[in-house]
DNA sequence: CCCTAATGAGTTGCGCACGACTTAATCGAG
DNA sequence: CTCGATTAAGTCGTGCGCAACTCATTAGGG
């Protein structure tokens, strides 16, 4: 066990020994991991995962999407007009409620599904886990997440 | 391979299957956790992990305190200028080498480890993990960090 | 019908996070 | 010793991520 200088330590407190900080640093290594593969779709992480949720249902509100993502309207919508910039996405009002924004992919954003298939299978791959390891890694990890969430 | 709004999707490039979502999902659902918290120290969340490090070894170099979080040195000088703003810590110069600037704590910054302390545990409380399975996460997030680092 | 509350999207401000770059100091081969 | 390469810290630009807020639209009670 590491030691402050001079003092012992206590044992609370040691960065290493937070699940917090595995946590932090697993998140943005593996982002890291995606980001020269996404660079060549010209996505960012959470572009991808936006594009991910489009792919699985198409027109889908601003809201139901920050749903899905667990994400603010006020990170979505920049989000969402640098993939309509990038000519991936439109968005349109509503004619049932004006308040409302159906996002739908464009031609472009459809066909970039294939090219987008080898990522996950790519990161799979270099997070080397067993089957076994993965399951046991998305449940703990849903675990967290409901437990914080509400609790 | 690509589908048609409204029909089954094929099992990859689903959302909810991902490892890395769970992922990411998880770590700001903790942040999010830890904000009410450190909010009361007027710290952020990279900021606490410093104050970590620190409160285990005083004087460390930026370069070393960028080894041990992970964080670049375009991450960390503008965090620690904020610290150093709020009294927390103090950057000098190093004699032996020039280049090298070490952080050292306050006077406010090593008493406000006290008032931290609660942090940890009430964290550890919010995630209600048993102690097995808090060794199996860690575990399994630092096999998932290694892989995806270097592999 | 009216008027207030709610809802959905968006804006602003701030603090990460990182790539690309700059500057200054140190190292090290010749 | 010299000078090109390396190293440490920092700056700049871009894109999240979120709290606090605004604005427009819709819902609903009286």
């Amino acid at each position: 066990m590491s030691q402050a200088a001079g003092e012992p330590s206590e044992g609370w407190q040691l960065l290493d020994d937070q699940l917090c900080f595995a946590l932090y640093a697993a998140s943005r290594a593996v982002t890291a991991r995606y980001r020269p593969l996404l660079d060549e779709l010209g996505l960012t992480y959470p572009q991808y995962l936006v594009m991910l949720v489009l792919w699985e249902q198409d027109s889908i509100s601003v809201r139901d999407l920050g749903t899905s993502l667990q994400l603010e309207s006020s990170t979505l919508s920049p989000l969402l007009k640098r993939l309509e910039a990038g000519g991936l996405v439109r968005r349109e009002r509503r004619a049932e409620d004006e308040r409302s924004v159906a996002i739908r992919l464009t031609e472009a954003g459809a066909s970039l599904r294939e090219r987008a298939a080898r990522v996950p299978l790519a990161i799979g791959d270099a997070m080397g886990l067993t089957s076994e390891q993965d399951a046991m890694a998305k449940q703990l990890l849903r675990l967290i997440t409901a437990n914080v969430t509400n609790g």
